[in-house]
DNA sequence: ACAGATTAGTGTCATTATGACACTACTATA
DNA sequence: TATAGTAGTGTCATAATGACACTAATCTGT
């Protein structure tokens, strides 16, 4: 099975530890010994090439699976790269040769990003160390992975006014606070606690299970689950347009 | 100067003539007398491949200035298609053969979609007939230009929901009736006159000129022209999430 | 056992936005 | 001057928003 060598699938996995938002990153050092002297090691976002007989979106899917196991992650085409510098750095350049590719070669990547619910990935994928960070605290990225990094969390911010998608970030039972800090983490804002639950008390996808958190150091909080099913049978077009 | 042989853009060409919604199609059919009795000719959307040097947003706009003479056309990138089986169809293959392509070279083509506020546009593109066509009108086009064209559309939905760009299908001055027909005809339904133009009082982008219609069979309509800059120094930062 | 820390959960009111609804005004043309 | 055709306008009942502060339940440490 072949790779294609100039389509390529990068992933922005966004998840969320309770606290704050993360994406996950992983390393980029040089293989032999004396090369990787010379090269400080950085970080990429998570992507490869696709398979000759591979779609785009199966290309994302391997890798999230690769990742952690699961199949039925939230996914989404955001925007694709393709500029003729986007992979011209010098440094770009010596990693690309360095894995055996031809530097000069246009590469198109598809950018998408993931939603993920666990925190539990896989330490090493393709012999490289993978890492939860703080979107807060994301640095300087290899090639243009920090433009595709602002155009995804764009493209999550705008998708998650319109669209329910907060909840593929929390564990099937959640509580609305945890919800709203959600909400809060990725808009960097903060809701007003009463607005926001009676807000979300008018949406019936949201639904409040016979449950409450336990251990919890102060009051339990009641859980709710969301169900995109109620959601696609109750939703309404609307055409609320213009800002 | 080189053309890239598996990037190519298309542009999905939105136009609004005062009554309808159309798009911008060419006609294909084969090259040789030949061969194109056995090719009953038929429509792709404008597209084209990218030259080596070239970003794919310069790719679509050469492509637009050469259909119109025009190079600031609302333009946006809305989604990718790199179906390994996208070209595949016999009749699209017999088409790539004629033209000196690989029929076996996987092509990612970055779709974009244009918005053109006049109807003024060239008759014949690269030795190919060109021709607005009624969207509802839209029979079955070449490759996978059908699923590009609803993806352009559903994204063209989304985009004027929460942006102001119905204005860019318009002349620069416009009546109000003029603006509801826009969104009628895009979103395919009615609204209250009243409601409407309530909304669109409240735009303070939305400026009303000291012009009223001429010529016309009926009560003029005052004038109305549409500021970007307004816009982007009036418009707040709203966080009305969900649906 | 109890005090303290911590987060959950709740209601009201003034203001603003929505959706439904029908008639008069102005211009060109016949 | 009558007609055809589109422009333009107001009200009311209902729904959504934004601002605002206190009590309730659980665990922990003493």
């Amino acid at each position: 099975m072949e790779l294609n060598n100039y389509i390529s699938v990068d992933c922005v996995v966004f998840g969320y530890d309770g606290k704050q938002l993360n994406i996950l990153l992983v390393k980029r050092t040089l293989s032999t010994e004396s090369e990787s002297l010379a090269f400080t090691p950085d970080w990429t976002l998570t992507g490869n090439h696709v398979y000759e007989n591979e779609t785009i979106e199966e290309a994302a899917n391997r890798i999230l699976f690769n990742l952690t196991g699961f199949s039925n992650i939230y996914l989404e085409q955001f925007k694709t790269f393709a500029d003729p510098q986007r992979l011209l750095k010098p440094k770009d350049q010596v990693w690309i040769k360095s894995i055996g590719h031809d530097p000069a070669q246009r590469v198109v990547s598809i950018g998408f990003f993931a939603l993920l619910a666990t925190q539990k990935v896989t330490l090493e994928w393709r012999g490289r160390e993978v890492q939860w960070v703080p979107i807060k605290d994301v640095g300087e990225l290899a090639f243009d992975h920090n433009e595709i990094l602002n155009e995804a969390l764009i493209a999550l911010r705008n998708k998650m006014k319109h669209e329910p998608i907060g909840f593929e970030l929390l564990p099937e039972k959640f509580s609305l606070s945890q919800l709203q800090n959600v909400y809060e983490q990725i808009f960097d804002a903060k809701f007003d606690k009463r607005n926001f639950r009676r807000k979300v008390n008018r949406m019936r996808y949201v639904i409040a299970l016979n449950e409450k958190q336990k251990d919890v150091p102060h009051k339990p909080a009641q859980l709710y689950m969301f169900s995109r099913e109620v959601f696609e049978k109750t939703k309404e077009e609307y055409f609320d347009f213009f800002v």
